[in-house]
DNA sequence: CACAAAAAAGACAAAACGATCTTTTTTATT
DNA sequence: AATAAAAAAGATCGTTTTGTCTTTTTTGTG
């Protein structure tokens, strides 16, 4: 669905909405390290994201990446079009180019719906309406540490 | 969500329901045709299905590709494991290990309920099932010579 | 048998994606 | 001013995916 891209953006996102704020800066080394993903990689992600304004950043010593007000009321969708794009999300899953309820394709039916709901939520709640809903429910956005057999 | 070869070969699989039989046999010409798929590269699918038992073909003047009565009690299920394995859906949707409700990520709750359905239809449903709903629906799997603007 | 039609097989090319590395710019601290 | 820490920028590399091409094998037909 999501290309891998899109999955370290969305994570480190979350990982900044919870840990960072305007006086707490995180470096991309550390993001990396907690969400164990490839940290030069994650650097050029983040550059993206906060080119397009999604996560702030600072230089220098004492540097580093945060979520300001503004950023917290954006959402996964933003993120998911900043990175991937949205085409992935109209086109059909039978790759007819258009998804569409006019031409149908044999699945149609039974991907839609589950299309269509996911993308409101995606598109509707915001980086820290969806926070709170982590602290409360408890998930978890890396297996660090996690003894996983 | 799949490869492109993978939509080309549910798409061609869903062809040949309709349009062979044991005694119409069709090549890969035509199908690449109808369907405006890559002609090489579907042929290579094609094989692929082929020695996986989810197609039948003869060789020589008047041979092709056909499905036969085991062919069409597959699912979509099949041609998905087949051409692209399973790992795509076992994975968690940003992209942690393992998907679970053990230890779910944050947007867990909202894309696995779906994610079930979606596969259990597509385990279930035989090609011949889904053909009889095609024609019921009068659902489409190419847009050849439709006008889409 | 000779021929032609079709799939089977596999080598090869191009593009997208994933990831790394090096250099430059900015800036806080000494 | 010098230094060092950090992001910004961009060049580069490897792998996977997608797609093409050529050759071989099989087989029905005249
Ligand atoms: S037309 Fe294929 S998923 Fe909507
Ligand atoms: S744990 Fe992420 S989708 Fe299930």
């Amino acid at each position: 669905m999501l290309s891998n891209a899109c999955k370290y953006a969305i994570r480190a996102i979350l990982y900044l909405a919870i840990h960072s704020d305007e006086t707490t800066k995180i470096g991309v080394k550390k993001i990396a390290e907690e969400l164990e993903t490839p940290q030069p990689f994650l650097a050029k992600l983040l550059r993206q994201l906060t080119s397009n304004k999604l996560v702030s950043s600072t230089k220098g010593p004492g540097g580093g990446f945060f979520l300001d007000k503004n950023n917290k009321e954006k959402s996964i969708w933003d993120v998911i079009c900043c990175i991937d794009g949205t085409h992935k999300f109209d086109k059909c899953f039978l790759g007819l180019s258009k998804c569409s309820d006019k031409n149908p394709c044999p699945v149609h039916s039974t991907v839609s719906p589950f299309k269509k709901k996911i993308l409101n939520e995606f598109r509707d709640k915001t980086i820290s309406k969806l926070v709170e809903e982590i602290e409360v429910e408890g998930t978890v956005i890396s297996l660090k540490g996690f003894d996983l057999k």
